[in-house]
DNA sequence: GGATCAGCGA
DNA sequence: ACGTCGCTGATCCC
């Protein structure tokens, strides 16, 4: 043995947990809420620590029952802050872990981790043993010697500060040896270790650096003068109490020696069942990694990695292909595996099949060319189950072939079930609902750069057919769930039929006008260019202004302007600090306006350049699974976010354009999110302002303001509080938003409140609904869980609270107009229609119309809109047409 | 590659 | 600390 690693268990815990629990961070949980953010961190570190020792390692941890400085002092550690809940619940679980991963830990009744730690440090040294101790208390320094080396972690916990005897001189000048004197002397608020009243870090080295110990001190203390003196000479008992507080116990009775503290060989697949249990994939991931790099080393080890309990069918050609489909006419399990997330572009890689009882893996090649196959897949007749139906299907049409008859998707079942796992992998929703182990996708075929398919076939063969073989297996329990949720049509009625509508829609795209396009980059390069001169001028330097730091500089520091909000890392330059210093410097305008065109021309200009395919489309893709409140959302590229507000931005649109022949048709709900409030809610003055055709945002501003002429002013408020109160607003926000104060706001929205009780009697009922079954519903049963609701911290009770509010009328608006979409897609199926729903931004449809189907989809679509669903008030929309996306005003 | 800031939409 | 849900780009640091 040449060395000895100690590890301060509990400190290295704490900074593990508040690495991450900054005030109102939301920690790291598994879906069953069991909080891991300190295991997380805590493994994170033991892995870097790990790396630099040669097996023998000890952690040490502090029992919760006092010591013998408790005895010596009563008020020792007294006025602690409690631990809090969160973290009390990962000791166990860090402890755990340490067990599995083979690394030996040490409590003791009446001692600290300190003195652990010390009595075995001091005795490794004193055979001349290196060690190196790990903590963020300081106190630990004065075990630093010519052996000991000691490791203080900072605040992030991604750097260490490392002290040896001859650093701790650079920095304190002091010996090894003085540390416990320097503690005494300053004490320690946080131990609540008294120290000498008025001695802080500064006079405490002076006063070691002349008289070496405390003890000398004393001998010496008349020659001190003035308050000082006083102080030192009235605190002698304080003074050496400490000392005997702070000195920690190296010769504390262990049962066992240093020698015995050689880290266990553990099995690996302990450690990364574990991790798994927590839902630590990154972990998993690292494990399975390190164990594979072992294991590669011994070739015959290697078919290790395959699971024997797991058996498949290798289809390799069309015989064997046509043979197992002649022999399976009936409901399979089908899994497309695709080489990237876009599956528009993307490769196929393979096909997994199974019937429950027999799985197959089929070679890509063989299935899109073999015809006994593709009938299989569009015959209407054989119901099928897959994961993400969407991609396979969007995938099929892009190889002009056609699937049929999905009546189950595991994907978009697990979203209902739970939408916060929509998110998630194949992997992950596997384990949330069963205790099969299947690799994670990085196991198999890497991440980032170097992704791709494994020298080793049988191992994604495998994870193919292993991937159909479970969702021919989760189907019945996934869907007996739904059944109890009541959630069965809205699987079976909406979401699937709704992935053929964002299928087709995506993969119509949206055309764009190459000319247009090109115009408006040159036009914005050119703006650019001449608003960066100004700016540069302005500054008397050149830097780069989309550097939020740089700007800082130059702005608060070169310029002097007077700065607003901070942000973690420096200076805000957001737009509302520059709004307020517009007038302070010329150079400001010219940013704001620099700030505008570089994002359209970026965002929009580049990035969608970037998303174009070879037939002058976009195509994006709508993810089905992915929002926790039921929405969809819209990437490579986003169409659900492109410019409106301003007329500059709003040019964008003038690049998207209806085919030859055709038109763009709009359609949107009018106040869709307030009109399913007023349903829900059943309020009373909003349903008769609906009913009544009113200017909502005027009216509510009427009885707001308690006037019949409403000024512009007003009617924005109002709009403010309108939209406000759906998201559960404060008042400060809305302070902020209407340029009032926060008692002008709170004013606001009491009297919002008496105008409209029935809401907040909505907000009780619901904040009380979702506090008794931990989720909140929508009008057609989507659920979304608020663990945050039932938590100690206020911050996060109160988001939860906010979402619990919000989420039913976001959620419900989701809903009306999926149904809308399957309606509407269905009716123009089935009349042979050939306008094309193809794009949806959250309460509008857009179509692309041939000319002669003009006039009656002006009618048509706002019909099916209108009764998507039946609410106790109207819904309203509006249409407009036009050659290309921005005359749809 | 990930965190941070910024800014676009409903 | 400060209104919901999203996506993307630029910079900066690991």
């Amino acid at each position: 043995m040449e060395h000895l690693t100690l590890v301060d268990g509990n400190s290295v815990m704490f900074r593990a947990y508040y690495a991450t629990a900054y005030p109102g961070a939301v920690l790291m949980q598994t879906s069953q809420g069991v909080y891991t953010n300190a295991v997380f961190a805590f493994v994170n570190m033991m892995d870097k620590i790990l790396e630099q020792t040669n097996g023998h390692i000890l952690v040490a941890f502090d029992t919760a029952h006092p010591t013998k400085r408790h005895e010596k002092y009563q008020e020792y550690k007294a006025g602690r802050a409690a631990m809090p809940e969160e973290l009390a619940q990962q000791i166990p679980l860090v402890k755990k872990y340490l067990d599995k991963a083979g690394i030996k830990q040490h409590e003791q009744i009446g001692y600290e981790a300190d003195d652990i730690i010390g009595t075995l440090a001091k005795e490794a040294s004193q055979n001349n043993i290196k060690v190196d101790v790990y903590s963020s208390d300081r106190d630990l320094l004065q075990l630093v010697d010519q052996n000991i080396t000691v490791h203080l972690l900072k605040k992030g916990m991604k750097e260490l500060d490392h002290y040896t005897p001859e650093s701790l001189y650079e920095k304190y000048e002091l010996t090894h040896h003085q540390m416990i004197d320097l503690k005494a002397l300053m004490g320690d608020p946080s131990d609540n270790i008294p120290g000498i009243p008025g001695v802080g870090e500064k006079t405490a080295i002076k006063l070691l650096k002349e008289y070496e110990t405390i003890e000398n001190l004393y001998v010496h203390q008349d020659e001190i003068k003035g308050k000082m003196g006083e102080k030192i000479r009235e605190n002698k008992e304080l003074a050496y109490l400490s000392k005997d507080l702070v000195t920690i116990n190296v010769e504390s009775p262990l049962p066992f020696s240093y020698l015995e503290t050689e880290k266990i060989k553990i099995e690996t697949s302990d450690l990364i069942d574990f991790f798994k249990e927590l839902e630590l994939k990154q972990l998993v991931v690292r494990m399975a990694n390190q164990n594979q790099n072992t294991l590669f080393k011994d070739e015959e080890k290697s078919d290790k990695k395959t699971d024997k309990s797991f058996s498949y069918d290798l289809i390799l050609n069309d015989e064997k292909l046509n043979d197992i489909i002649f022999n399976h006419q009936e409901p399979m399990s089908i899994h497309f595996e695709f080489s990237e997330p876009n599956y528009h572009k993307a490769e196929l890689w393979g096909i997994g099949l199974s019937n429950g009882e027999n799985t197959y893996f089929i070679d890509p090649s063989i299935a899109l060319n073999n015809q006994t196959f593709l009938n299989y897949l569009k015959n209407k007749e054989i119901e099928k189950y897959t994961f993400d139906y969407k991609a396979i299907k969007v995938f099929l049409m892009w190889h002009k072939k056609a699937i049929h008859t999905i009546s189950f998707d595991m994907l978009l079942a697990a979203y209902l079930i739970k939408s916060s796992i929509g998110k998630e992998d194949f992997t992950t929703i596997t384990s949330l609902f069963s205790s099969i182990d299947i690799s994670y996708e990085e196991q198999i075929y890497g991440k980032g750069a170097k992704k791709g398919l494994p020298e080793n076939k049988e191992l994604y063969y495998e994870h193919i057919a292993k991937k159909a073989s479970v969702i021919y297996k989760l189907k019945d329990d996934l869907l007996e769930t739904l059944k109890d949720q009541n959630q069965l049509e809205l699987l079976q009625k909406v979401e699937i039929p709704l992935s053929e509508v964002l299928a087709s829609m995506e993969f119509s795209g949206l055309l764009v006008d190459n000319k247009e396009l090109l115009n408006q980059k040159e036009v914005l390069e050119k703006r650019i260019n001449v608003l960066e001169e100004s700016i540069y001028k302005e500054a008397g330097e050149t830097f780069n202004i989309s550097s939020p730091k740089q700007l800082g500089d130059i702005l608060f520091e070169k310029l002097n302007l007077s700065q607003g909000k901070k942000t973690k890392t420096g200076y805000s330059t957001n737009v509302e600090v520059l709004e307020k210093l517009k007038d302070e410097h010329p150079i400001i305008p010219y940013i704001m306006e620099y700030r505008q065109l570089a994002k359209l021309y970026s965002t929009y200009i580049i990035g969608i350049s970037q998303s174009i395919f070879s037939d002058n489309k976009v195509h994006t893709i709508f993810n089905q699974a992915l929002t926790t409140t039921g929405r969809l959302s819209s990437i490579e590229p986003n169409l659900q976010n492109i410019p409106i507000r301003t007329e500059e931005g709003r040019k964008i649109r003038k690049i998207f354009v209806a085919e030859k022949n055709h038109y763009l048709l709009g359609a949107d709900y009018s106040q869709i999110e307030l009109r399913v409030l007023a349903d829900i809610a059943n309020v009373k003055h909003l349903k008769e302002s609906f009913l009544n055709n009113e200017d909502i945002h005027k009216s509510t501003a009427q009885k707001v303001f308690h006037v019949t002429d409403v000024t512009s002013e007003q009617r924005r408020q109002a709009k403010a509080v309108n939209f406000g109160i759906i998201y559960g607003i404060g008042a400060w926000s809305l302070a902020e938003d209407i340029h009032v104060s926060p008692k002008e706001a709170q004013m606001f929205i009491d009297r919002y409140l008496e105008i409209y009780p029935e809401i907040k009697q909505y907000m009780q009922d619901t904040v009380e609904f979702a506090t008794e079954n931990g989720y909140v519903k929508t009008l057609m049963n989507r659920r979304r869980y608020i663990p945050e609701i039932n938590s100690k911290v206020f911050m996060q009770k109160e988001f939860g609270k906010r979402n619990a509010m919000n989420a039913p009328i976001q959620g419900s608006a989701a809903d009306i107009i999926k149904v809308a979409m399957v309606d509407l897609f269905k009716y123009l199926e089935e009349n042979d229609k050939k306008s094309k729903i193809i794009l949806q931004v959250h309460d509008e449809l857009i179509l692309e119309v041939p000319e002669e189907e003009l006039e009656e989809m002006k009618e048509l679509v706002p019909a099916i809109m209108k009764k998507a669903v039946k609410l106790t008030v109207s819904l309203e929309t509006s249409c407009d047409v036009g050659k290309n996306w921005y005359e749809l005003k």
